[in-house]
DNA sequence: TCGCAAGTGAGAATGGTTCTCATCTTACAT
DNA sequence: ATGTAAGATGAGAACCATTCTCACTTGCGA
């Protein structure tokens, strides 16, 4: 249950972030906007701020409950932080956006920094790309 | 010279590209702000539009001639486009970059994609870590 | 049930980036 | 050299995602 998911993390069950990670569970798109959190909400009925939507979402992270890509060109989307790390690639398109993890690639970069001279704490991985799926295609005519 | 450069890519020659391309050739830091080159160029003497810094910055990039960065938690940064394609990993504590190409990683990329039916046209990787150098150490205490 | 620390909402503030528009330059043909 | 049209520039306004402020409300341990 989300009460738990907060209550775990250390923060208060309260009314805005239950629904907000809510819809984070039961988004069509796993990687989703503040803002669209914010609309999807008020059209929902729940009349939740945008600065609490941002609030809620900057503590869900630093709790590790979600992450944050910046895609380029793109506004921040959140994704809820369930299963096993992965990166992403993007279709410059249509914006479709899917998963993957690599082994060879972890691994590498953790040889690249300790020959650096780095302790490894972070990394952001994305591909750009065209995918060839006939409904992006038609976008673009 | 880098009025060369300019005309090759279609631009016209003007006193703020070639002041703004100069300060990137010659910069200390590799990786470098719109706000920073704005204000080194005010300080020897040049007044030059912010303004005209990011419309300069916009159609070099767009040119090829520099490349656009976006490391997590800061502001995006440019750097002349010179050499071979490489990555970065960035320093969380100090914000010092290194450069790194690995092929390993860079075939990878292109497999993932395939697999995914998307053409690569362009990706971003950037290794986040804690450097172990003095400098940095003593910036944290 | 109370009290208070913590959370919330509205709107203002911020800050990086882009736009507007009147004025100036470049590049090219004369 | 010079006129000219297309393009470039600078100042400041506008934008827009995000964060802050502050008066009010709520969750939750005592």
């Amino acid at each position: 249950m989300e009460s738990e998911e907060l209550r775990n993390v250390g923060l208060k069950v309260t009314t805005p972030r239950l629904k907000i990670l809510g819809l984070l569970e039961n988004a069509k798109a796993k990687h989703i906007t503040a803002e669209t959190i914010y609309r999807q909400l008020g059209e929902s009925g729940e009349a939740i701020g945008l600065a609490t939507v941002y609030r809620a979402l900057a503590q869900f992270e630093a709790a590790g409950l979600i992450t944050r890509h910046q895609f380029e060109g793109g506004q921040t989307v959140f994704e809820l932080e369930r299963g096993p790390h992965h990166d992403h690639i993007v279709c410059v398109r249509c914006g479709r956006v899917e998963e993957f993890y690599d082994k060879v690639i972890e691994d590498r970069q953790r040889e690249i920094a300790e020959n650096f001279g780095f302790t490894l704490k972070d990394h952001a991985l994305t591909l750009y790309g065209e995918c060839n799926d006939e409904n992006c295609l038609g976008r673009t005519g």
